[in-house]
RNA sequence: UGAGUAAGCCAGAUGAUCGCGUGUGCAGUUAUGCAUACGAGGAAAGUCCGGGCUCCAUAGGGCAGGGUGCCGGGUAAUACCCGGUGGAGGCGACUCUAAGGCUAGUGCAACAGAGAUAUACCGCCAUUGAGAGGUGGGAAGUGAGAGAUGGGAAGUGGGACAGAUUUAUAGUCUCACCUCCCACAUCUCACAUCUCACUUCUCAAUCGGUAAGGGUGGAAAGGCGAGGUAAGAGCUCACCAGCGGUUAGGUAACUAACCGGCUAUGUAAACCCCACUUGGAGCAAGACCAAAUAGAGAGACAGCCAAGGCUUUGCUUUGGCAGGAACGGCCCCUUCCGUCUCCGGGUAAGGUCGCUUGAGCUUGUUGGUGACAGCAAGCCUAGAUAGAUGAUCAUCCAAUACAGAACCCGGCUUAUAGACUUACUCAUGAU
């Protein structure tokens, strides 16, 4: 199990949002940028779009299980942001799984895949 | 049993697997790993009040401005809470109440209405004038009628007288009665005229009276009844409301009784008055670490007075004035300071602290109607910083609402599925 890396400044978030790639689902939106380094940093956001602090607080952490369940099959060395798209307070936790599982396949992280 | 009132309580539970934050212990050079304990709310929300804490001066004075506003108490403090008073609502348990002062002054009061803080439109009344009618009196007139009285005439009867004379008749005078005529005081009736008084109606006038009635309005100088008055009116009186005073009760708000002059529109979440109260900014406060309350640098300017020093046409030090800053509406006070411009580091992209032991919680006890306070014992109960509580499964359950700590407390307000407890009220039924 490894330990999970995270985005923490604003200027990070910046970086990725400016200058990485996109993939975009129902309820979620992933930005990705390569970095260099062995392992992945990880940030999750969520907007006042989409709820009250309880329900973005839900969905945060909702992404971040359904991310975890899956680092370890990932491939190493980018900068992730995940962000929760207005309406996705609506979801459950197997909703937004599927979002994830599916963004990994199309960004061809999994490592399973090579 | 039903309907309600008040107060309080809970906010899914248990187990398994994976995962997160912090503290502690152990291991490790560090990164970290392992074990273990703890880990969101009744509102954590809104940020509406009040405080602690921090910095600005140890937070000072006056004015302005703001806040509060029945009384007493509680508290660190409050706009909160408790107890009471007045008012409003409810059959009741009980609930609501921004409830000082319009009898300090000023302002405002649309529309309607004659008039809005004093007004006379209608109405009522008085006076004056004009007109019409009625009643009564008077004056003179015309007509009719009655008629005291006076005069005259005739008739009847009585008496007296004189004369004639046979007697009688006749005569004269007088009295009574009756009839008629004339004059006329007077009275009655009718008619028309004039005049006076009273009264009714109409019209007009009065810088007239009135505030009972009408109408307008949220409000028209108390309500209602009786007396009173030209008509009316607290003009007088009884009762009621209101105001003021006295006495009694109460710490007080206020209540009760008595007395008094008689009467006062509403509005102060209008200005204002009165009483009390109030400095500002906020944990992105603030402190520390590394250049670290930023200043190493460049340029320009540096007032007046006094004293001193030196390298004496000058430079410099100290003190005062002036000026500036802290200071944020103004003035004062206090403290500090050469001034201005340019450049530049830093300014939510570093770290540590503040950061959770506190007006703390639980239990007991004492005081108090109560809010609360005192004492004793026990307990430590989130502290993150892209920001920790989630996912899956199983069982129970009728079902899970509103909702996530961010310096900390005390309140208020707002949101909230459902369940429960206690006390009380009303209605119905049974006993």
């Amino acid at each position: 199990m490894t330990t999970l890396h995270k985005l923490k400044k604003n200027y990070e978030f910046k970086k990725v949002y400016n200058e990485g790639k996109y993939y975009v689902e129902k309820f979620v939106v992933m930005y990705i940028i390569p970095n260099d380094s062995n392992f992945n940093r990880v940030g999750f956001s969520v907007s006042k779009k989409v709820g009250k602090s309880v329900i973005r607080n839900k969905i945060k952490r909702l992404m971040k299980e359904a991310y975890r369940k899956f680092a370890d099959t990932a491939k190493l060395g980018y900068d992730i942001v995940f962000t929760a798209r207005a309406g996705s307070g609506s979801a459950d936790y197997s909703m937004i799984e599927n979002n994830i599982i599916s963004i990994l396949k199309r960004a061809k992280l999994k490592k399973s895949e090579e």
